[in-house]
DNA sequence: GGCCAGGTGTAAA
DNA sequence: TTTACACATGGC
């Protein structure tokens, strides 16, 4: 059996289901994953609430918003200049585009969030598996501790990890969902100190 | 008080 | 193509 299915199993077995993303509506997913880059998910999680409470977490009320008033309620997130930005260029994209987004192939709905200004590929990958549910394996940096502690990939591309998982799983949006969410399970626990186990 | 967290864009070597 | 740096808050 594949080495990357066999530690699937063993963090499963482990961890547990870990049902990502901590998000209720696929627009929450989106704003999450700006306001988590760089951050701490315990700082975006306060972002959101401040959002929640102004009941600006809605595309057409956010849009709307004053930038100072955006900057101050995502204060806690930490970058807030930026994001506060970025926040209004995927927001606008998404009033006009969610619809044309839900049925794109998976790597047109990628290129298509790359296209916008704040949006990389770990945050693009984020929103079309964990908002749009599609089959993108989502690499991030405890991605690749993980690959490098179990000898699976010692340093490449974005791409090269991508396509690591992708190519020995299959195009499996769920399992995807899973594995990325146990990677990180693992990498808080254990994945800096040490490098035993 | 320093280091780090579910990155990205830009500029210079 | 690679490396360096700015961006900012909160927890430990």
């Amino acid at each position: 059996m594949d080495k990357i299915l066999n530690l699937y199993d063993g963090l499963y077995r482990k961890y547990g289901p870990q049902h990502w993303w901590p998000g209720e509506t696929q627009y929450e997913v989106i704003i999450g994953a700006i306001l988590t880059q760089n951050t701490a998910w315990s700082n975006a999680e306060k972002a959101i609430a401040n959002l929640k409470s102004a009941k600006a977490l809605d595309p057409a009320i956010l849009i709307g918003l004053e930038d100072a008033r955006l900057k101050e309620l995502i204060r806690p997130s930490g970058f807030y200049n930026q994001k506060a930005e970025r926040l209004k260029s995927i927001t606008s994209w998404y009033l006009y585009n969610r619809k044309k987004a839900i049925s794109m192939d998976r790597m047109a709905l990628r290129q298509e969030l790359l296209g916008i200004k704040g949006i990389g590929r770990e945050t693009a990958d984020s929103i079309a598996l964990y908002g749009f549910k599609k089959p993108i394996f989502v690499v991030d940096a405890y991605t690749r501790r993980f690959c490098r502690h179990h000898g699976l990939l010692e340093k490449g591309e974005y791409d090269d990890y991508r396509l690591l998982f992708e190519d020995a799983i299959g195009l499996k949006t769920k399992i995807f969902n899973e594995y990325h969410a146990l990677i990180v399970a693992w990498g808080k626990l254990h994945g800096k100190a040490t490098t035993t186990n």
